[in-house]
DNA sequence: ATTGCATGAGACATATATGTCTCATTTGGT
DNA sequence: ACCAAATGAGACATATATGTCTCATGCAAT
């Protein structure tokens, strides 16, 4: 049984890697170890080398979001809605989103096949809340779905800055993708 | 006087660096030199080491996209067209804006000054487009200009992934942009 | 108190990237 | 044809990151 009393190394090391990949991709295991405030043997004990700590840092990374958009989307309505809670679950996951974008693994075919696979969702998903009429059907999903990934980003950026709260980002994404930013009343 | 019909080392060198340190960071200077058909020792003649070589990139990107913007204002008859056809000058320099946003350079204060002016610039010109009626005045001015960035960064990618057309990915980031994606009809 | 386990610190060897140098070759201009 | 400059190939030394190992320490459970 592993007690959680001592915090555990693991975890914090998993976290200052979050921190200082997505921050500079080239940085040291090192700094990530000092980042974590433990000894560099030790995040040697827990991960085989930087391709190890990495690959386990993009599985977690999947995970987290994979979950986090099947929470969002048991109380969504219609899969506008469930477009619309995902948005709002994954900006707190934007160092996640951060870190896959930053890192460079096409070289790994299991995470590689796991990014199609979520692209491939959330088309999924796109296109169903297109023929509800929340979108444009003259509009590609291919774009559709671009613009929702990076204001998604954007949205994570702008909570990071401390421009905006979470609901806050997820309300002006959400109105960018499918009112836009014009005055209302004009 | 320089002779362009040999094929500049240096500009090659430049371009190749620009796509492969766009794809990855890390890569090595010899895949750098591999990939300009550039022998290694060419590349060091050139350029002192690899934050020589970052820090030209750096600079030669801004000073593209310094341009690009200033070409496109001058047929400009509102702020609101200045960012439209500053919107599509970009895109063409979307590896520039790639490549920009994943080295990590804020190390280097001459570059982060160069970045902050650039910032606050196109936050000049989008509140003056605000303030044209192009944006609603309730949406503050950071947001905007966080999802014209990433809006423009989108584009690039449905180009380079050839779904778009840069014209079309121009008028798809700017219909988001301002109008959104919303079925015009309802 | 004692035991077991994870950790921290550091030594050590190794791999890779980097920077410098030399020399033969090619290229472009004279 | 000749010359000067640039280049390619490769040797070489060095720095840094990485991976492994050992040993002493601290903490928790018994």
């Amino acid at each position: 049984m592993q007690s959680p009393l001592r915090p555990s190394a693991k975890d914090a090391l998993i976290e200052a890697a979050y921190t200082v990949l997505s921050q500079n991709p080239g940085a040291s295991l090192s700094e990530v170890a000092e980042r974590a405030g433990v000894g560099r043997a030790t995040l040697h004990r827990h991960f085989a080398g930087r391709d190890d700590l990495v690959r386990a840092l993009a599985q977690l990374a999947i995970r987290e979001m994979d979950e986090a958009v099947d929470a969002a989307c048991e109380g969504a309505q219609t899969q506008g809605d469930a477009l619309r809670l995902s948005l709002e679950a994954l900006i707190p996951l934007g160092d996640r989103h951060g870190f896959l974008a930053r890192e460079p693994l096409e070289n790994d075919p299991e995470i590689a096949a796991e990014f199609d696979r979520q692209l491939r969702e959330t088309q999924e998903v796109v296109k169903a809340a297109q023929e509800e009429g929340v979108f444009d059907r003259a509009v590609p999903v291919a774009w559709i779905t671009q613009a929702y990934d990076h204001l998604l980003y954007a949205a994570w950026e702008s909570v990071k800055a401390g421009e905006t709260t979470p609901a806050q980002a997820a309300g002006l994404a959400w109105r960018t993708l499918t009112h836009g930013l014009k005055e209302p009343s004009s």
